[in-house]
DNA sequence: GAAATAGTGTCTCTCAGACAGTATCTC
DNA sequence: GAGATACTGTCTGAGAGACACTATTTC
């Protein structure tokens, strides 16, 4: 469908490049960490040997929208396939990329603690703390994305149930209650925690577990693994 | 810079369009309002005539981020220069555009209500109450996006000082308390609702303001016009 | 003074946190 | 039974909503 006359179409604007970046949380360790990987050393490639968030360019050809795009890479680096997957925000400028005006995506997932660490041989990936994360210069602007993701997640945890998917299932509320304080990074009451939960109906019983020591807990397993819970009130009334 | 070797760039990727839409909201005559533009009819035009949100393709060569490419589009639009703007997400797929595998970085943005409809000639423009907007059938995937745009502005408004942003300063509590009920659509405490404005320390005083009828009312001023103040608890405990 | 609007005081009910007590498991 | 962990009950204090009351303005 040619036009004889010279006119300006809109889709010849020169076009950014556009990316996608995910923001992988879990918890190991008792701790909150993030997957990082090292950027590869090719030539011309940008910030080489860098840490950087997992993401890369998206594929017009198999990727039929962003959250797809997001997804494969998740299920690439991690072999997750259906996680906690929320949209974070975008960055786009001149300059955040050497290689020319660029676009990103980014995405921030959590999933339960891998089994084993699915060491697909071509690219380097580490679980890193994330204070520590936020601590090293990465890639482009993957602090400010890291650092968006971190701040979301803490404040999210207040007043939703996002930490249970952080948890493999059946989990215990006693080991629900650790992971939210091991992201809040202070501790929580028991009494109105178990209330909490308990009240906001989003727990379905999973037969009993039974730990090392002590007494042996209920488990619990997720009503609706696609949303999560948002409590009415947060923790701490007002702090 | 040319590479001997037939190597596979990955700037050499197809790009998908990239464009910015702005959801820009107002309260006039008591009804929260949206503006919509009138799609151009030209030749290869998608959705021609259709109402739209306002928007457009990045221009790498003018805009320096996605933030600023916002910011000319609601300048452009409205005359408004140092609005509330927030990023509120982005939706990119294969098929929300014909001309291609598209983009879109949306901000939603409120202003008080524009004293001249800035008639702009080129475009229509129409400041729509927003129920009726999201019955419209919009070009592109506007509806999702005013849809989710909607949705967050009220679930915002629970909990934060955003309605501020809607109003000319100085405005009083009663004003306030207006726009809150129009954009919740339901009724508050009087006593309920100022102590929450006052206790949340975002107001300063602005004199006194006399209305048409009835006793005069304290005028007050945005602290800091740049974050919205977030209340330490919802309105109506959990509803 | 009446009508209209702005602003305050008080009561009550709910609910989250504190914390102590009870239950059940392993050794 | 001791130690460890899971779970529950009760008290209390803070805060939001309901609602009635007071204050200040115009006519």
């Amino acid at each position: 469908m040619s036009n004889p006359r010279v006119v300006f179409k809109a889709t010849d604007f020169e076009r950014p490049l556009v990316t996608v970046d995910v923001v992988i949380f879990t918890v190991m360790a008792d701790q909150l960490r993030v997957l990082l990987v090292r950027r590869p050393e090719g030539d011309g490639e940008p910030f080489p040997a860098r840490w950087a968030l997992p993401g890369g360019f998206v594929d017009v050809d198999r990727d039929a929208s962003l959250l797809a795009c997001a997804e494969r890479k998740l299920r690439d680096k991690t072999g997750v396939a259906a996680p906690y997957l929320e949209q974070l925000g975008s960055w786009g400028d001149a300059r955040r990329d050497p290689r020319g005006w660029s676009t990103t995506h980014a995405y921030f997932s959590l999933i339960p603690k891998p089994e084993a660490v699915d060491d697909n041989a071509t690219t380097i990936t580490e679980w890193l703390p994330c204070d520590q994360a936020a601590r090293r210069r990465l890639a482009f602007d993957h602090n400010t994305i890291l650092g968006a993701a971190i701040e979301r997640l803490r404040s999210k945890v207040e007043y939703t149930s996002l930490p249970a998917f952080l948890l493999p299932e059946p989990f215990t509320l006693p080991q629900l209650q650790r992971v939210y304080e091991v992201v809040l990074g202070r501790p929580l009451d028991k009494s109105a925690f178990r209330k909490r939960m308990l009240d906001a109906d989003y727990l379905e019983e999973a037969g009993m577990v039974t730990g090392d020591h002590g007494r042996a807990a209920m488990g619990y397993r997720l009503r609706g693994r696609d949303h999560p819970t948002v409590f009415p009130r947060s923790f701490k009334s007002g702090e």
